[in-house]
DNA sequence: TATATTTGCGTAGTTAACTACATAAATAGA
DNA sequence: TCTATTTATGTAGTTAACTACGCAAATATA
C-alpha cells in the first residue's frame, strides 16, 4: 500500500496478484487467530460448518457444488474434519456411491463457541467495508469471470489486436 | 453466482473466500492459457519480468520488498527462471550475502512476444472491470487490511461484544 | 436385457504461498 | 578490536487449491 508496491503500479495486469495477496493474507491470519485462541480447527472448515447446519447432510458433489469447489479438494477439507471427529459420514441409501455427509455431537457442541469467533471475523470485515460496496464488486466480478473466464477474454484481446 | 453458491450467502462471512476463488480461478486460467498457446512460463513469473525490466537487477530480499512477497516465494520462483533461463545472478560486489538477479538475454529476446500476452490479458480485465472501480477498491480493501489485520480486527469485536 | 454413458468418489501428482529455523556476512556497539 | 546484533539468503516443513485419471455404481439406450 506504500509506493513501493510494485504491483500496483501494473494496474489491471496486477489485479488478480493483489486479489491473492489480500485472500492468502486473511486466511494466514485467520489460521493464527485460531492458534492463539487455541482452537483446534482450520480455515477453510467453516464454510462445511456453516453449509452442513444449514442445509442438512450432504454427499461430497452436492458440497463442492454448493460452495463451487473441486471435488477433491472437499474430499481434503471433509476427511481431515472427519478425523477431527467433527463429521461423519454413511453410505445414501438409494445410491451406494454416495457418501453422504453431517455435523458429528461434538460438531453441534463446539458449533456455538465457533460461531462467536465467526460473527467477529464477519464483523471485523464488515465494519472495515462498510460504505465501499465490496459485496457488489465481488459479485459483479463472479458474474463476468464465471461466465467468461480470463482465458477466454486474453484470447479475445490478442485475436483483436492482431487483425 | 447462481442462487446456488452458498459463499455468497454467508455475506462478509464469504468475503475472503469468495476472493480466494476468483483469484486462484484466474491463475488456473492463466496456466491453461500459457499451455496452450505454448508458452513455458508460469503465471506468477510475468511480475518478475515486469519488475526487473522496470527497474533494473535486484536482490532476492529487494523484489520481495517490491512485491510485498516473503523471500522464501522469490526464491522458489527466480530459481525455476533460472533453471529455465530467463534469469541470470552474480554476487554484490559489496555484500557477499547478495545474490543480484538480473534478465538473461533469452528474457530480452522473449520479452515482446510475452508482453504481448500480458497485454491482452490486462486489457481482457480492463473491459471486464470497466466501471466497477475494481483497482480503487482494492487499494482500499489493502489499505484497511494492511493496516491492521484480520485477526486483530476479529479480536476487538470478540473484545467488543464480550464486554 | 446387454451395452454404453454418465455420475460419484477417490488417489496421484502439481503448484503457490506461508512460517520457522539455520547460517554466514555485514554492521553496530562496548 | 572484539563481540553482539542485524540482515540476506537458503532449507525444511505445512497448507490449500487444482487437474488428470481410474473405478465402480447408476442410468440411459439400443
Amino acid at each position: 500500500m506504500e509506493n513501493n508496491d510494485f504491483v500496483k503500479e501494473l494496474g489491471y495486469l496486477g489485479f488478480t496478484m493483489r486479489l491473492k495477496r489480500i485472500s492468502d493474507a486473511m486466511m494466514h491470519e485467520g489460521r493464527r487467530l485460531y492458534s492463539e485462541m487455541d482452537v483446534d480447527i482450520e480455515p477453510n472448515w467453516y464454510v462445511i460448518f456453516k453449509l452442513l447446519k444449514s442445509r442438512g447432510p450432504m454427499s461430497v458433489t452436492e458440497i463442492a457444488d454448493s460452495i463451487m469447489m473441486a471435488h477433491p479438494s472437499v474430499i481434503t477439507i471433509v476427511n481431515k474434519m472427519m478425523e477431527a471427529d467433527y463429521l461423519i459420514s454413511e453410505k445414501d441409501k438409494n445410491d451406494s456411491r454416495k457418501r453422504v455427509l453431517d455435523l458429528s455431537e461434538r460438531a453441534i457442541k463446539k458449533l456455538p463457541e465457533y460461531e462467536k469467533i465467526w460473527k467477529g471475523g464477519e464483523q471485523g470485515v464488515e465494519k472495515a467495508l462498510k460504505g465501499l460496496n465490496a459485496l457488489e464488486l465481488i459479485s459483479a466480478i463472479e458474474d463476468k469471470f464465471f461466465t467468461k473466464g480470463f482465458k477466454e477474454r486474453t484470447l479475445e484481446q490478442l485475436k483483436n489486436t492482431k487483425s
